[in-house]
DNA sequence: TTGTATGCGTTATCAC
DNA sequence: GTGATAACGCATACAA
């Protein structure tokens, strides 16, 4: 493995149309016509401008066509960032619906970047429409996008003024999800993931408490703030597990929070299902890798990311379609005991 | 939660370097030298450029820019999917430095697609240069993406030309892991991944069998194929520890593919450590969730996405790096039984 | 210090 | 059928 310097190959400059209509010897408008499939060309001239074209590897340059006024075949997805199996997830999800409507998809993650808006105006300049997540850019930016005639789909997050959004149910499922450790007799639950990070978890902490009052107890004030990793989550489960009057269950709001409960427990000596009842949140398959297997909260995370991708198409092709939400389902194994 | 119908609000067209000029009174040229910083421009003009610029919320398009000849300042990662998180720590620190050098960053992914080298090309048009991952595109189509003058970078796949490449240490590592096991009395042990997936399988691959050759031991033929997910893991496991001669150690491809085989042992009695010896690769936290705790190879995956992205810097600025490869550690936990 | 004119690679509207 | 030519939004050498 080792460089070789730097004798540099001279670029071959890149053939452009008139470079193809040059060799074909007719003009760059019969070899745009070529391209369109246009049948106003004569099948003779047709053939020398594509062989032309293929000896030269010659390809259009989006970038000129989307300058021209046209479409360009390609969408853009805002994240966050691209951490974690769900993320991964819906990426595959709309990639592949993409995919299936002929368009290339390009990702962009802001990292919590103040310039995120600058950073998803200039993608949009690129692509025919974007699927903005949760905390990437606010709603203001999302105007503004739409305003400067951008197709958007917003993901994880509410629908803002028109502009239709994609989304799971977590308040309801969450509540069902307390309820069912309330009914088997757990009387100090605690709630792990921070509310204020994404408006998902914030939903999912909401229908803790509700189940809570549902049940007529008093739910905790605050929940345990863990950021979004398993060490996070291991860092604040080796206290909160180690402290006078410990919670008999945790409800977790992802699988890799659950994760580093399960390594805080071994490591403290206790028993998850037994000493400790743990939920997640993903149906993560490494929750079935645990002992004992991880009972958590199935949402269809593909088919999120698949349905963003067509009401973006719908919006695309001039269509209004309205915002939906995926319903969520309880998977019980044995992490919490019951 | 639902969508308003059918009103199309207009949108208001775009504002140019033409309405800006306008607007300020002023030609389009004295606009762009007061983007471009230049000093060459009367301060009260320079001014009533700005405010124009401000009131009509224009900022120059990328687009037309980059046709204008200008760099993007953004960089393009060609990966084949966003599947696991070895790949994500690699987007994540490769983002990392390209944020500190004010790069933004488009992720495409190719997904084993024969157009994968088409959608290359078309990224290729709008960023500076690009990072290209082991099985995404074939040695030619780098050399060709070279030829049309955009710098390219190689990740976890071998050198092509003068084209450097980034790559972690595998076959001595994966020698020094299997040696391990051997050492500590293990007599049958098998292979889990599949080497033809990506070169540092295939290297992990060879270093496994060099390293019972060096024991005077004979190898297994073939490895224990499986997919990349814990789930095909799971499967593959299955069979293999429920034949006749089970191996007594398995040494696994990625960690995740080592989940796969906790859960198969759980259900099928086994204990692992102690019923059969278990190693994974990437040093991923949930090795540390499971029970026992799984012995694997660390590798400094975020630092070879941000090697990756400074090599790409280098070349963009017109520098010849040169390839590197990055040492990989093994980390040693009760999973292996030693 | 500022304006004019041209190129960048397309598409599309005209003519011929 | 085919060929000029004007956009598209920007940068820039050259004039003024």
């Amino acid at each position: 493995v080792h460089g070789t310097g730097r004798e540099t190959r001279v670029p071959s400059t890149r053939p452009s149309i008139y470079t193809v209509a040059e060799r074909a010897g007719v003009s760059i408008a019969t070899v745009s016509r070529v391209l369109a499939e246009s049948d106003r060309v004569a099948p003779a001239t047709r053939q020398r401008v594509l062989t032309a074209a293929d000896e030269l590897g010659w390809r259009p340059s989006r970038l000129a066509r989307r300058l021209a006024g046209e479409p360009t075949q390609a969408v853009g997805v805002v994240f966050p960032d691209l951490v974690g199996r769900y993320i991964a997830e819906v990426v595959l999800g709309f990639e592949r619906e993409a995919i299936a409507a002929d368009l290339s998809v390009l990702v962009l993650g802001t990292h919590g970047r103040p310039t995120a808006e600058r950073l998803a105006t200039d993608l949009a300049d690129h692509v025919d429409g974007l699927v903005v997540m949760d905390r990437t850019i606010t709603d203001d930016a999302a105007r503004r996008l739409e305003d400067r005639g951008t197709p958007l789909v917003l993901f994880a997050r509410p629908q803002v003024d028109e502009i239709p959004a994609v989304r799971s149910e977590n308040r309801r499922a969450a509540a069902e999800l307390t309820a069912h450790l309330l009914e088997h007799g757990h009387d100090r639950l605690a709630f792990l993931g921070d509310p204020d990070a994404a408006p998902d978890l914030s939903e999912r902490w909401l229908g803790f408490r509700a189940a809570h009052r549902a049940a007529g107890r008093r739910p905790p004030n605050k929940p345990v703030r863990a950021g979004f990793s398993q060490d996070d989550a291991y860092a604040a489960a080796l206290t909160l597990l180690d402290g006078r009057r410990p919670p008999t269950a945790v409800v977790c709001a992802t699988d890799e929070l659950a994760a580093g409960v399960y390594g805080a427990a071994r490591d403290l000596g206790l028993v998850v299902g037994r000493d400790v009842a743990l939920t997640g949140w993903d149906d993560h398959p490494l929750g079935r890798a645990l002992t004992p297997a991880l009972t958590t909260m199935h949402q269809p995370i593909r088919e999120l990311g698949a349905l963003a991708a067509s009401l973006l198409c719908m919006r695309i092709a001039g269509d209004a379609p309205r915002s939906e939400t995926l319903p969520s389902e309880p998977v019980i194994r044995r992490s919490c005991g019951c």
